[in-house]
DNA sequence: ACTTTCTTTTACGTAAAAGTCAATTTTTTC
DNA sequence: GAAAAAATTGACTTTTACGTAAAAGAAAGT
């Protein structure tokens, strides 16, 4: 485990842009250390930093992303902080789970798709 | 089957806004009928709107989700047109497969969350 | 016919999520 | 310790995906 990043590692490690890891910073989605006047991510912005992409590549906004990070850092003590904990984990499973619905619903018509320019080549194949 | 659809309709039934239909029409995705002035959307575009939406839950921009329609549209009849068409199905299911591995990873650390949600309450009951 | 409710076009506005540019530090390297 | 390379801040711009408002043309109920 190395102790500290540079940004410009992890803008090349990720493929973003310095100016990407400073906007998530602004949102307080990550917080690096700083020496002086410039940032020193450790690990755990690393992490966070790939479950921010992750909830990009799902089409989150970023509000929803600091929601679902939130929910990460999370279990406190208190009873009816855990109640909305698990109610909150619940609806973004269910956006998961739509999600994921909307996936194989896609997938399956790129099927069809597949199968008639297959069928489609081997008409040609034999010679229409 | 009906005739057509109002667009009224179609707002109801998808919780969107006639600007939004009128909009991915400008953007090419549907093409309802005219009468005078007036569009009346056809089955076809019904189905459309859904596989829009569909996209755009999936964070799919709408150059990525006119892509896709291109595809459904899809199978001419040359064999360079099929070769490409299989091509970009391929691409558009891999996007999906590394989704579907970001919403797997996700519900994971859901998952991770949610015992620890539950251990905790246990420990309440017992009483800590 | 009259009012109400829809619908259309045109045009400007906006929020989210960065990109870009310029002007400084700061850090690194020789 | 000076020059080069990298980082920072702040301001402005851009793109996407619509929102909103205005003005006017149809449709439908009464």
């Amino acid at each position: 485990m190395r102790k500290y990043y540079t940004i410009t590692e992890l803008t090349r490690e990720f493929g973003v842009s310095t100016r990407t890891l400073r906007f998530y910073e602004d949102e307080g989605l990550i917080q690096p250390d700083r020496r002086g006047r410039t940032r020193l991510f450790r690990s755990a912005d690393r992490h966070l930093i790939k479950e921010i992409l992750r909830g990009r590549r799902l089409g989150f906004t970023i509000k929803e992303i600091r929601e679902i990070i939130e929910i990460y850092k999370g279990p406190p003590g208190e009873l009816g902080q855990l109640e909305l904990m698990m109610t909150r984990v619940a609806q973004k499973r269910a956006q998961l789970a739509q999600k994921r619905q909307d996936i194989e619903d896609t997938l399956a018509e790129l099927d069809n798709v597949d199968e008639a320019c297959l069928a489609r080549l081997a008409e040609l194949r034999v010679g229409t």
